[in-house]
DNA sequence: GACAACCTAGGACGACCATCCTAATATTCG
DNA sequence: CGAATATTAGGATGGTCGTCCTAGGTTGTC
């Protein structure tokens, strides 16, 4: 923890602070206060705010390819291991009631900015997508695995766009059943 | 058309740019080159920058009552009812893939900022929550009525977020067919 | 111990922002 | 017509933003 240099930190600190006050609410002083250096140090880190971002956006695609990884190796089935997708819901519910989904909030705000990087952003769905995609080919719906990818994506996303929304975590678990329960009948429809 | 005041110029000019650019990114000056006007000419009809967004939320919510009320009439059904609902993704879908579901950006956007309007901008959601509870009480779902208007909800804004990210309409023809077929479903457990 | 490389602090900069002010112009109405 | 009112234009203000600059401090290396 303490081997972290100060770039470490800015970038932790940026992540959250994008996170939950979103990129463009999000000004040096806010970062330099959490970090706790000063405003005029940035530069020697970071050429621009918009290196920030993409420092940020390349850390939580290191750090989703981990939990995929990870996720691989502990579910012997793809069915356990497209569970741990949907479960990342109710693992996060607290935050997501707050924030959102942070991928989908940061993918709609560089759409409005029309800021140059879309398209890194866009890469994180992309990992799920792709991921999934495989996931859903290993259950043997190659045909349609990028639809049910895609499908699930979109449930997800709506799900934590209500719930932050609406302030409602009941929500999420209720939607989360329904989601498991209609994998359960994807899994079923292929024995 | 001509007969419309300045201020109604203004907030359909606010109204758009929001839309497209987001709230924050919005900034007077765009308003006023938009409008033609000039820019310390708008404290006359309006206090602030939230007063506007005020008005832009009121628009919008007499508009998306007047909808639902078109729907009302010209759908004999609730199920008819419920699929022009769904429709509006269909109708929209060009606008969608660039600039995302205009109730859930400005929502998703006014929780970052911690606005006081979020209630009002929620309040959107809430439109369409009870009218689409409504239908399906009628459709002699009562006891989950609600449920099914938050699915409905949560699987149109997913929908919305991913088709705005990936710059994919078909996508959103793909799923408002599952939605349809998902209605059909509902429709035909309770008779 | 000296010198170079790295790191830091904090102020200066120009741009833009929301907001306010004032003076000029339209419009309304007695 | 003329006075009161409504509307407009455009500049001023103070604040914040991202960015840059410079001078002082730290660290590592020979």
């Amino acid at each position: 923890m303490s081997d972290m240099t100060t770039r470490d930190h800015i970038i932790e600190a940026a992540d959250q602070l994008f996170y939950r006050q979103g990129f463009e609410h999000t000004s040096f002083s806010n970062i330099a206060d959490a970090v706790q250096i000063s405003r005029g140090n940035f530069y020697h880190h970071f050429k621009s705010k918009d290196e920030i971002l993409d420092a940020v956006i390349n850390v939580r695609l290191a750090n989703t390819q981990m939990m995929l990884d990870k996720w691989e190796v502990e579910g012997k089935m793809p069915e356990d291991r497209i569970r741990s997708f949907i479960n990342i819901l109710i693992a996060n519910k607290a935050t997501i009631k707050q924030y959102g989904c942070p991928v989908g909030t940061l993918c709609t705000e560089l759409a409005k900015l029309n800021h140059s990087a879309q398209p890194e952003a866009n890469s994180l769905f992309t990992l799920f997508r792709t991921w999934l995609r495989r996931q859903f080919t290993l259950l043997g719906r190659e045909s349609v695995a990028d639809e049910l990818a895609m499908h699930l994506l979109a449930r997800s996303q709506g799900v934590a766009t209500l719930a932050n929304a609406f302030h409602d975590e009941k929500f999420i678990k209720h939607e989360v059943q329904q989601m498991n329960d209609w994998l359960s009948s994807c899994v079923k429809g292929t024995e």
